[in-house]
Formats: structure tokens, sequence, C-alpha cells
DNA sequence: CCCATGTGAGACATGACTGTCTCACCATGG
DNA sequence: CCATGGTGAGACAGTCATGTCTCACATGGG
């Protein structure tokens, strides 16, 4: 909500629209543009004029997905301390885009045989690293691969999103239970 | 209406097309009628003569999802020694079902709406009954509810299913790297 | 042998979504 | 004041999946 002059150049409007369409895709991923526009508020030609087709929404989203990724690793810090403490900063960091990511992880499968963004490919690089981190420190244990943990990381993302989005669990739990189960994990651990 | 031979020959071909449809939607969750008959080896019209549309073949995916959960609750034996062990047993024995069950779990269409199959309540109660069991056993964190465990679980099985899809992670260590994640997460654990 | 049943191939109509277009409207800036 | 440019509404054709239909073929039983 900044000055007026700013609406005039798409900017503001385009990121409410990406917004908007993030939101609705990660309820009903099978929304029509129609849809998306009534959502955003726009009409379906304002919504064609920004974003050329379908296709080019979704990739505006994976754009939109990848950049919010980043923006939560640079700010979890993941080369300071603990490898722990980075992992929960980048959970609590990354739970805002977590709908997002969700629509993504599952939109990702339908562009099997064609490019996929080499954003991702960053973003895992940068997520294994802190596993691995871990792992050289002696604070994670070896027989999870980083692949794998990066991996189960984005599962539990998206399962957390769709929990939240159905009510069945409070977004205020959201950290906590993603973060305690990917390090913890289920058993009760001995005090030390 | 019916003879023993043409009852058998339909519940032959029926699984088949259903586990063809299964294994295909789980790569592709848009493929066309066309493109699930010809994976199953028939043709269009045959398929419609056995399921009567694409909502009654996802319909009937249920239904085969929620069987074999069913059956791999029950062999899991649930109640049976250690919840720990059990966890193992159910992630081991859901194995061969977590693709179809990654492909159910995205298909949104089926839990929107008042009419979702209740099936699902009954297998969620069963994982998170295992849950609150190794809880009040002492066995189990108490953070974490059973029903986040339950859908962490989800998660997890949708995850290892289309990395080992993915080419990303070897099936052989599907089971490994699920149950060992979720019940004792990536933090090293100090020798008792 | 003949007939019945299931099947494959394809035509056909239908509906839904898409992409493109036009046109009237209205707020802003000159 | 008018000119500009973005917008909403709607028309329009094209595309694609679907559902239904017909018909020829083959396999198997009476």
């Amino acid at each position: 909500m900044s000055h007026m002059g700013y609406r005039r150049l798409m900017a503001v409007d385009r990121d409410h629209v990406l917004r908007s369409a993030a939101a609705l895709l990660t309820r009903k991923s099978t929304a029509t543009m129609d849809e998306v526009a009534k959502a955003a508020g726009i009409s379906r030609a304002t919504l064609h004029r920004q974003f050329a087709g379908r296709d080019a929404l979704v990739r505006a989203l994976e754009a939109l997905g990848i950049a919010e990724c980043e923006a939560a690793l640079d700010a979890a810090r993941l080369d300071d301390g603990p490898a722990e403490d980075a992992v929960r900063r980048l959970v609590h960091g990354i739970e805002s885009a977590a709908g997002l990511l969700a629509f993504l992880y599952t939109e990702n499968q339908l562009f099997e045989g064609e490019e996929q963004n080499a954003g991702w490919a960053t973003i895992d690089d940068r997520i294994s690293a802190l596993f691995r981190r871990g792992q050289l420190g002696g604070e994670f244990r070896i027989d999870l691969t980083p692949a794998w943990l990066t991996e189960a990381l984005y599962g539990l993302l998206a399962s957390g999103a769709w929990m939240v989005q159905s009510g069945k669990g409070a977004p205020k739990d959201f950290t906590h239970m993603i973060a305690e189960l990917l390090l913890g994990g289920a058993l009760r651990r001995e005090e030390p």
C-alpha cells in the first residue's frame, strides 16, 4: 500500500496477483484462469495482460517461490552457529512460503520432460550443504543422506501447509512441529 | 447374472487396469483417459465400460489405496510390542502403496466437498492410535501430536515415493530413510 | 456350425478452458 | 477541457478431454 503512482507500473499489482494466485492454487491446483483472476479481484483480460498464459503464471509463481526460498535461506544464516539452530531458523523463515512451495512441489512433477528451473538445484545444494555441515560437525547422524533430509524437509513443509490449510493443525504449531520432527524425531530422547 | 468364469475374468482385468492406472497417474497425475487405457493395454471404450468416467476411476483408485493401507495396517500388527517397531513394520509394509498414496494425497478433489471417503478417517485413527500408544507408553515424545505425526508420515511417504520415482533415491533405502527420520530425527543420538 | 459376448477403432457431439479480440468506461495527466 | 492508457465485460474461435454411440471383428460356448 504505497504511493498510487506505483500501481500504474504493475509492480505492486503484479505481486498482489501473484500472491492471490499462490493462495488459490495452493488450495485448488486446478483453478481456472478466470478463478485466479477473480481471486485477485481483476478481470481475466487484465490477468492475461500481465501473464501471457497459464504456463507463464506458473513460471512466475515458480520464480516467486525460488526467490522466497533464497530469501529465507539468506535470513537463516545457514553457516552460523550450530546446524541444528540453523535448521530451526530456516523452518521458521520459510513458513510463510510453505503453501506456495507445496503447490510448486506437486506441480513440478508435471514438468517432467521439460527443462526445469536451475534455481531449485541451487536451493537444494544450499540446504544439503547445511545438513552435510551438521553431519561433519557431529551434530547430525550420517545414515540419512543430505539429499534425503532436504527432500524430507520439503515433504514436511508441504504436509504442514496442507494441515494448516485444512484446519487440522494450528498455524502457531507449524514451525515447532516441522523442526522438532525433522531434528529430533518421534522417539523420546533421554535427558543427557 | 453371475457366471463363475465371467466374474473371475472381469475381476482380474479390473485389477490389472487399476494397477496400471495407479502406476501411470503416480508419474503423470494429469494423464488422459486415453493414456490410462493405452497404459493398461486396452481401448478407451473398454476402459469406459469398466469405469463410468475419470471420476469413477479415481474413486476406484482411492478405494484401492484405502484397501492397501488397511492391509498394511493389519499386517503391521500395530498393537503388538513396542510402538517403535510397529512403526517400522508399518512403513515397510506400506512401501508398495506409497506411489498410489502420493497420487491420492495430492488429488485434493477427493478431500474437498462433503462426500469424502470415510476410509481415510479410519486409517488416520488407527495410525494416530499407534502414536498415542507410543506416547502413553513413554516411547514417544508428547509435544508432537498424533495427528501431526500421522500427517508427517504421509508427507514423508510421498516424498520418498517421488524421490524414488525421480531416481534421486534408491528404492532399497526407502523404508530406512522414512522410518529412521520419523522415529529418530536428524540429530545424532547419544548412546545410552 | 452359428450365435453371443466382449472388444477395438473410430466418429460424433458436448462442454470446459484457453487465447485473442473489440469496445465502452473512467481515472489520471497534460 | 480533452487525450491517454489501463481496465472490465464480453464475444469469438480454437483446442482438448470427455462421454456416447456405432460397427466390424474375434473368440468361445452351445
